[in-house]
DNA sequence: TTAAATTTGTACGTATGTATC
DNA sequence: CGATACATACGTACAAATTTA
């Protein structure tokens, strides 16, 4: 008869709730690169043993945001221009490729979700809240991925984020502001909501140049060394 | 004084150990796509406990090998012609691109490597031996991987190496031979030693092409109904 | 609805590898 | 170079949650 008040909203395993705790964590800051990370002492802060905590790290090392060496430790993958660049390469090539195969089958739903989104960043922007903006940027650009209809790019994508998102977190916890300009993806939304292909590609090669040059540039403003 | 015999191979974890000899079994058929995985029936199966199997787990799920449901279970990937046109669409967009790094990188060791690759195949195939045929056709695609000093993009090439090597495994063990026919790489050599591009982009393409739709025809034979 | 099978989570102890003094 | 501290890796046993029949 009397159903407990506090149970049931497992569905989820205890994995994947404590790594979407610890990914949160990481982007706020409250773990920085490079930081070691020590599983009891975790699995005492989130209240639950090794064996689910260490499902959680699994988790965030597929996304690129943990480093593992067995029999030593595990710490937060750390920030190199190296590896800016070959995030925004790659991601130049597979954005290319989601919009060639969603190019056909922009519909009603693509262009109005499209600009959904886009306004759904401005707000954010205006709001000042940059951890928003920058999951609200992803937001948009995950749009074609949906779209392109290709499960395995999807997946990839997927894990593209979660490194953009740290570099994004990152710079912005570095230098305070550098959430996306107001207009920064005018003339994107232009070229996807239009019928001009040759133009949508350059259009997306010039936004990952000027986005990875940006990220490159903060990033070399926090490690003066390398 | 007397050191004990067996011990000391160590160096990697029972885990990573685990996962190689559950992807041998998996590659070799012994356990089908589609079959349900025990834990606790694989663990005593491998002596080793439920820790070391899980991450084994974790690991070929991460390489597409497995499907986990949560409090459901985990059972091999199922085959099917969506996963292999996407699997080789991505492909040549992902081979494009690594070609297109390493153009200018390709020097003595790429040229000698590449070939020696080619003969390494060349011998698998005379020997009969499918599992290897397979095995160092992945590895002479992989030079270019390795050449192109993209370490994200290697990353992805190994993910995708997994799902290949399923679904020419499991082609094989339905139909007895698959494996590369001898002259396959012929133009593809030529082009990736020579130093016309376009006719490169062109070899790529022409290659995945029929690659996968060799693969696509042995799985519809495999599962006519879908 | 119950019951069985399986996965998931917990607890504690031991062993092993790494790093530092 | 040896000893020690520490965190990870592994083993075992049991309890709890979930799905399926």
């Amino acid at each position: 008869m009397n159903v407990p008040a506090v149970v049931k909203l497992h569905k989820q395993t205890f994995g994947a709730r404590i790594a979407d705790e610890l990914r949160k964590s990481i982007f706020a800051g409250e773990i920085a690169p490079g930081e070691p990370l020590v599983e009891t002492a975790l699995a005492e802060q989130f209240g639950v043993s090794r064996g689910p905590l260490r499902e959680a790290i699994r988790q965030l090392i597929d996304e690129g945001l943990l480093i593992q060496v067995p029999f030593t430790g595990t710490h937060v993958t750390e920030l190199s221009e190296q590896a800016v660049r070959e995030i925004y390469s790659l991601r130049t090539t597979l954005e290319t490729f989601a919009f060639r195969l969603a190019w056909g089958r922009r519909d009603e739903y693509f262009r109005s979700e499209l600009q959904q989104r886009q306004v759904a960043l401005l707000e954010a922007i205006d709001a000042g809240d940059e951890l928003e903006c920058i999951r609200r940027e992803l937001h948009l650009h995950s749009l074609v991925y949906e779209t392109a209809d290709h499960l395995l790019l999807l997946e990839i994508w997927n894990g593209l984020k979660g490194r953009l998102q740290l570099y994004w977190a990152s710079n912005h916890l570095a230098h305070g502001r550098r959430g996306p300009r107001r207009g920064g993806h005018d003339s994107f939304l232009v070229a996807a909501l239009g019928d001009d292909w040759d133009a949508m590609e350059r259009e997306i090669e010039t936004h990952m140049r000027l986005g990875g040059e940006e990220t490159e540039r903060y990033l070399k403003a926090r490690n003066p060394e390398n």
